[in-house]
DNA sequence: TATTGTTATACTCTATAACTATA
DNA sequence: TATAGTTATAGAGTATAACAATA
């Protein structure tokens, strides 16, 4: 990472992303070196960064894992999508119904068990997807050049490991 | 960060810490070597973590950082808390009222600009915050102890850096 | 005119319970 | 009985517009 990046992340800690009018003087306290407060605050400014990059195609972070993994796993199950995600497979359904009302992807039928459905790509679901994944790898770019990609492989290693170990316990069935 | 913490991040990749149980044999294709998805895993890990730990006294995220800035900014106005934690003013009034509701702290009225509240902590907020602030280290110690803290300082400085890489550009006044 | 706090509203995301059809 | 998909619903979080009091 580059000193210049490094310091203008720091000075900028009173000057936030948030559309409410950055302000000067307010004292951040111990804010700014935990990695509670700056994980939230990196995870919405990528996300606002995403919502710029993204808008005129009108997809979101989770509809770009969904068509992802759809691609990467043609006639997945709804629930084991949801599962992949982190979502309820309650909460996947209507996001299913979207992409599929879009015609970028379809509920097949064809499977052995007659209550799952399996999910594939359209043709055009595999058309708009690689355009998806031209702008977020631009995205990545973007951060890429402002930490180096060495750190920025870094950084991706070190959140997969914060992840991991903030998980939950589990309920240890004896 | 240990080659233990690192290994156990990347065997983890198919199996997320959400509610949905943990699936087997899903690709997750390009997504756990993109910041954008490890960035939004760790942020809900690290929140569910948060939740856990803080349950007992019904805080989250959000109010520990509004405690926090009005004890390092005794008598700070509500649209300057707002701002600087990227909330719409109008979306902090009833976080205020909560916090008040529970006498944390209380909208002052010894002001000069008789329009805006001087927000100051109350004895029992700056116990609570205290309590806070002593668990809140326990969860950054957690990461430490996963990752080494200087590993976990060179995490919160590169998520600044994303931050700020990430920010909306201004829109440039002539 | 502009700003502060406020209300109202809407939209998204998330979480839970319960139903149906299948197994 | 258990699972997959679905519906309904409730709770957060977030965004915008508009208003009264004050500057």
């Amino acid at each position: 990472m580059s000193e210049r990046a490094l310091s203008a992340a720091r000075d900028a800690r009173a000057a936030p992303s948030g559309e409410p009018a950055p302000r000067q003087g307010v004292d951040l306290g111990p804010l700014p070196d935990l990695v509670g407060y700056t994980l939230r605050r990196a995870q919405i400014a990528f996300f606002r960064s995403f919502a710029r990059g993204f808008a005129d195609l009108d997809i979101r972070p989770t509809q770009l894992g969904m068509l992802t993994l759809v691609e990467a796993n043609p006639g997945i199950k709804q629930s084991d999508l949801a599962a992949a995600l982190g979502i309820q497979r309650a909460n996947i359904v209507p996001l299913i119904d979207g992409l599929a009302a879009r015609g970028l992807l379809v509920r097949a039928k064809a499977s052995a068990d007659r209550r799952s459905h399996a999910l594939r790509l359209t043709p055009a679901g595999r058309t708009l997807l690689a355009e998806l994944k031209r702008r977020e790898a631009a995205l990545e770019g973007r951060v890429a050049a402002a930490i180096g990609n060495a750190d920025r492989r870094r950084l991706v290693k070190l959140l997969a490991a914060v992840e991991e170990a903030c998980r939950e316990p589990e309920p240890d069935p004896d």
